[in-house]
DNA sequence: AGGTGTCAACTAACATGCCAGTTGAAGGAG
DNA sequence: CTCCTTCAACTGGCATGTTAGTTGACACCT
């Protein structure tokens, strides 16, 4: 008897029933509700969200072209484990792209723009102030979204997302013991004087130190979390 | 009747029957022998490849989720229409993650690197002078491959690749009128030397100047192949 | 007891039957 | 003649039966 309940599946009205289990899926392999490495059955999953094979087939189809979940033909599908390496390169792919895009946003930034940044960084001191590192976490990403959303470009946010999903996953992992709070809140205050100031050159300084910093966290997971990483 | 014969199918040995026919698909998207704009269907699929729809499903859902395709829920699936705005952004996203990339290349390089990429230039000016431009586009795309290659992240060359479908497929349209080698190479020269010298300052530079006159030459593409681009 | 071969149970992959939503054209009303 | 309604055919989404390949364990041979 393993844990059922689920916390959704038919209250997300939208669209076909293969996008919903994905979507379901999904959240439960970035909030690590399914670990690194948990064997995902289909028949169970079937029988769980009572749904037939066929969406959650291709729900996993699709996850597994996402890198979120390794599926080995004729055998067993499971939740993809991290590995240092990957996280590197998914560090460096988000650092060009939100480098990028913040030189971009600095420049073009609107007053209305400023104050949505403002918001969110007023949001910030305050659950850091709370200890509330669940809730800063999820600042914190809305943070960075509302710059990728401010180029304009919603491909471009969508990408940025895409791109980080395994960094997003290793997140969680350190988020128990976030002491970090303020120095975080000091880097994004950095970015948004930059842009504030409409100074790309220090905007994307700015952002390539607060991006560079976390995979120097990142690395000794793999010691505290071995079961989650890859055997390599 | 339609063209039948898809030049490949069961040659392609490699893994399951759906990620075959993915490939099949995918390649007759970006050579426009599947047009912007085409519906197609899924029984005629079956019927030319001699699968059932099971395969054909899941590739048009992997297709879907890249943007080469529209699928229209409980109507029709089409090949995905060209966007002007969507290949600014996917300008964009090149260019982040190319320039970031040849600098890291132009900083860690090795000499077996440097000769392979001068390798790959002699081919371009070799193509050039014949004025073979489907060989020419070939080697540059690989040339610009190399440098992702370089970087020693593959999952990076992978989402370069991944990130810039639509700009392939719009570069397609502008094949024939090639009458820019010469400028190409000169740029291509320019990136290289900068590798050469170890300087990723002009590397970037050079790389950032390369992509960028890209848009401006697919802009006229909208008016003269209307009915490949979206209508809005 | 250690290594090896075989077999049974499990898995994903594929084929196919069924259903609901969409669309476009034809026919009727104004 | 134009607009609206209706309906039939076609589409993709879903369920389920079938097939082939992998795996792990048990028994058997050495």
């Amino acid at each position: 008897m393993v844990a059922d309940n689920l916390g959704m599946d038919i209250d997300s009205l939208d669209g076909p029933l293969g996008h919903r289990v994905y979507s379901v899926l999904r959240n439960g392999i970035l909030d690590l509700t399914f670990p690194p490495g948990m064997v995902l059955r289909k028949a169970a999953l079937c029988e769980q969200l009572g749904v037939s094979r066929s969406p959650v087939a291709e729900a996993l189809g699709k996850l597994s072209s996402e890198g979120l979940v390794d599926i080995i033909p004729q055998s067993a599908t499971r939740v993809s484990q991290l590995s240092l390496g990957e996280l590197r390169e998914e560090s460096f792919l988000r650092e060009a792209v939100e480098v990028a895009a913040v030189a971009k946003v600095a420049i073009e930034r609107t007053d209305e723009q400023l104050t949505r940044l403002s918001r969110n960084m007023r949001l910030q001191a305050l659950l850091a102030e709370d200890h509330d590192y669940q809730g800063f976490f999820e600042a914190d990403v809305d943070f960075h979204a509302l710059i990728m959303e401010f180029t304009g470009y919603p491909k471009v946010a969508a990408a940025a997302g895409q791109l980080s999903l395994q960094l997003r996953r290793a997140r969680m992992l350190l988020l128990p013991k976030e002491g970090r709070s303020d120095e975080t809140l000091q880097e994004h205050q950095a970015i948004l004087d930059a842009i504030r100031h409409q100074d790309p050159v220090t905007a994307r300084k700015a952002m390539s130190a607060h991006l560079g910093q976390l995979i120097t966290r990142l690395a000794p997971l793999e010691q505290q979390h071995p079961t989650y990483f890859r055997s390599t």
